[in-house]
DNA sequence: CATTTATTTAGATTATCATCTAATTATCTA
DNA sequence: TAGATAATTAGATGATAATCTAAATAAATG
């Protein structure tokens, strides 16, 4: 398997471990960002560059609901991912 | 399940491109520094730092011979691994 | 035992990244 | 439409991380 700039911004994207706490939470349903913010302690400006890095790496979707945006998982894309990963590993 | 030092430095070993093709190779069998070497275009100390992370990850395994040093992959971790990574994405 | 070979370690540099505050955009509501 | 609320964007800062060259360590060999 060849190593593209997706896999790069998905390795990447799961790198951190606020990203990865995200991506937990949304595994129970979507959420808008006040309510993800709730689960951490960090200001929103660093939770939207968090949620921005996931969104570019297609892990989860945005939608627009009145002021708020609701984020979900993306689970074509998480479901790539764990595919790229299980090759990583692959044939030892 | 909760989020160790461990699964941190997992997760950042496998953050790297150079990493992830250096397990890569060492898919197919053990190898020396210099038999990794051949495979990037990076100084030798650059390629030492990388295979460190990687062993304090315990992704890999070292033994000596002779002036070499031979790397192999660490099953048992990589599998550990490949099940906290099913498990970040699990029930969802 | 001096030299060569294999690899790591030290120290410096540069690039990337997580984070913050302040400002901006967009929507809702009184 | 003015003010409040939700979220993003801009810009700055400090911390990490990748990389390099040079020096150090360790083993092999003539």
């Amino acid at each position: 398997m060849r190593e593209t700039e997706k896999h790069e911004s998905l390795f990447s994207a799961i790198a951190d471990i606020q990203r990865r706490k995200i991506l937990n939470i949304l595994k129970k349903g979507e959420l808008s960002v006040a309510d993800i913010k709730s689960h951490f302690d960090l200001s929103g400006a660093t939770l939207s560059h968090h949620l921005n890095i996931l969104k570019n790496a297609e892990l989860v979707r945005v939608r627009r609901q009145g002021q708020q945006r609701i984020y979900t998982l993306n689970l074509s894309v998480v479901e790539e991912l764990m595919l790229i990963f299980n090759q990583l590993f692959s044939r030892i």
